[in-house]
DNA sequence: CGGGAACAAAAAGTCAGATTTATTTGTCAC
DNA sequence: GTGACAAATAAATCTGACTTTTTGTTCCCG
């Protein structure tokens, strides 16, 4: 799970880090970096690499004299696949939920619409593929099989779309998908009309209809976005 | 200019940083953290900070025995603001401009759209103070005073959205446009239709009209766009 | 009594050297 | 050729001393 395994710093990070982000320390808190050594019984060479990754995520800001300055929420890099990590674990997961469905309500459209135009014919495929195993599991309360494809699918769709930002919101995408999946209630199969949607939208990009595949995933963003009104209105 | 010039870590990030994103090392480059600490004449504790610092934004990998490895793009963190500085400041500038310009053009309408709804009084009233600010600075060589309302102007409306993540895109959309305007090309006036259709912005988001005011942003973001075509097709 | 300058303390920042650990690579025997 | 074992290598870690900057206090003079 914790991709940071690496390292002492990394130790000090997985534990630190969800504990910032969890607002466990209101934003002026000022934490000495000798006191936190000692806490996580490391030395003060690796306690200050893991400031300086915590400074880098605008988590906390270290000054002379001072310490080390938890920074208020708003300072933070919310788009760091690590922050965003630590926020999904924490207590309002479903804050972040919603905040990163509308993002990808706001994106993926627009990448389908690109992924139309700029797809290889190997990214159809792919997509297809997809789009097929999406179906297959989608009866039966084959939940994991299911989520595997979608997303897959939409990793393509982002990859497709040639955009570089894009691309890189996969990770994103396919968080909120397991946290849809693993974490909120989806004791039933998936809704057919989603299903079905997603084997839409890999024919559109295959036919090469950009305004037809657009339309297609906003349909299904909007969808993604009903479901959470219905869990927390 | 460098936001980073706390600490000697920080002045070898301000050209490691830029040379890495510059492609300087082709992926798979292995540098050794001791010649790094040779070069920059810094102690290998401050060298490693910094190598933990560009591992934490994955443009490097450090590994035992092996040495600090240089990631493929498709790897960085391109959402991290630092490392957006440091690609809009390299070669390849065009292109950065270019995938940023389409996320805006994803992400604008749709937080216009959401700022129609949750925009307070007070946010209104600053749109519309940078909407008049704009037609003030639209004539006459005026570059500067357009762009500092209108980078106000959009900052607003990312904020108004209530949404973390687009608010969190006001700098991204900052350093656009500050990049259009002094690098690029922009000898005459802006067009004037993108002057009005900021004022009719303004006044969709006043009235709470969230269709129309998604609907008028696309416009400007579609626009924005075409002028990219126009000056690299 | 008030304000400014000098001083002292605190905590981060920096450095150098010793030590540990993991990974790769080469070698040797089976 | 394959397996295990050994050596080399470079990062990882720890330690302790020293430096720098900031902040707060004190003390002197107006």
């Amino acid at each position: 799970m914790s991709t940071r395994g690496r390292g002492l710093h990394g130790h000090v990070l997985d534990t630190l880090g969800p504990e910032i982000t969890a607002g466990g320390y209101p934003p002026g808190s000022v934490l000495r970096t000798d006191e936190l050594a000692q806490r996580f019984e490391v030395s003060r060479s690796v306690m200050r690499e893991a400031v300086r990754v915590l400074e880098s995520m605008h988590l906390v800001e270290s000054r002379r004299r001072v310490g080390v300055t938890v920074l208020p929420e708003c300072e933070w890099n919310v788009y760091d696949p690590q922050v965003i990590r630590w926020r999904l674990a924490g207590a309002d997961r479903p804050r972040q939920l919603r905040s990163l469905t509308v993002l990808r309500s706001a994106v993926e459209p627009v990448a389908a619409g690109l992924a139309a135009t700029h797809a290889t014919s190997e990214q159809c495929a792919e997509l297809t593929e997809c789009a097929l195993g999406m179906v297959a599991n989608s009866r039966g309360h084959k939940l994991e099989g299911y989520l595997f494809h979608d997303v897959a699918f939409h990793r393509v769709i982002l990859a497709a779309s040639g955009n570089e930002m894009f691309a890189r919101l996969g990770d994103v995408v396919a968080e909120v998908l397991a946290g849809r999946t693993h974490h909120d209630v989806m004791f039933e199969d998936p809704d057919p009309a989603a299903v079905t949607l997603h084997v839409q939208v890999a024919e559109a990009v295959r036919e090469r209809d950009a305004e037809r595949a657009e339309r297609l995933t906003r349909e299904i963003t909007v969808g993604a976005l009903q479901e959470l009104d219905i869990l927390a209105p």
